[in-house]
DNA sequence: GTTTTTTATATCGTTCACGATGCAAAGATA
DNA sequence: TATCTTTGCATCGTGAACGATATAAAAAAC
């Protein structure tokens, strides 16, 4: 057995998992204040750059499934963020806009991309750095995407 | 207001969270087979590494909060994976340590590395770019860990 | 040696994340 | 038209994550 490969240094989900747990801690001040969380922040993103979307193409814009989506949704309805209806066209689906509270929010985070911005920057992390960095995760997630099944063991 | 900086293809945090997410998923028929969570996998990682440490160690070692570790540990102990008995030296301490069980859990999990590094390879993950997307990431870890609070809005 | 503070862990409440399952509307097929 | 299948969303149960709080032991201060 290659004891090297379960040491956890050399385990490069381990980073990405903690990268992005620590990451989003670091929104957790900016967004609290406005009474939100990170993924629900990411639901706004969607719907900021798209309003009415049914639940399907959010869940499916985030790589989530609809089961996770929905209860959040729920929530931020209740928050007075978003109104929920069913479509007219198809019953099925449930359309999903943003109240004036929710489009108001914008404006409210408008400082919020550029302080964490800035809150990431380091030695291998800078302007120049990023987009590599994109390239990369965006390549590695949509290999991963199309490759639900793990090798078998 | 800066729109672009509020696409979804321009967050960092979102690729990371994702990426994480997928590759979770990766683990996940591997790690199910055996009963385990791939949180619970970073636990024996940290283990098999160095067995009888406190919980302390276990959670900064991983970058979490002993609240969020105890649990894991206590349904880790009921499976019978771990045991947990107090320190000697000092009684508030609790001393983790593998059971038979959990030291063979290394051997029957020891193609899991291989096989989820098979997995990720793409055109930009290989070989060669691992380590330079390692020391990306554990500069970000470093960075944002010594700075819990971002920037004031 | 008693009081105070710190440290190590645990408990509680809320919010994801997701597999499994349920249900009703829409679409396909007979 | 009646039945069958698919699709879109919801519900349920389990396991993280984490802020807030609690508790007991150890260490420090008095």
């Amino acid at each position: 057995m290659d004891r090297e490969a379960f040491l956890l240094d050399n385990q490069l989900c381990f980073r990405l998992y903690t990268a992005s747990r620590l990451l989003t801690q670091a929104y957790h001040p900016l967004l609290s204040a406005h009474g939100l969380t990170y993924p629900q922040y990411l639901v706004l993103l969607v719907l900021w750059e798209k309003d009415a979307q049914p639940v399907n193409d959010i869940a499916r814009r985030l790589y989530l499934e609809t089961n996770t989506v929905t209860p959040l949704l729920q929530r931020m309805e209740k928050e007075g963020i978003l109104s929920r209806k069913r479509g007219r066209e198809d019953a099925r689906q449930m359309i999903v806009s943003l109240t004036k509270k929710g489009k108001q929010l914008q404006e409210q985070l408008s400082e919020v991309p550029h302080a964490v911005g800035c809150t990431v920057l380091c030695d291998s992390i800078t302007p120049e750095t990023v987009p590599g960095l994109n390239r990369m995760l965006d390549d590695m997630i949509a290999h991963l995407q199309t490759k639900p099944d793990a090798h078998e063991l």
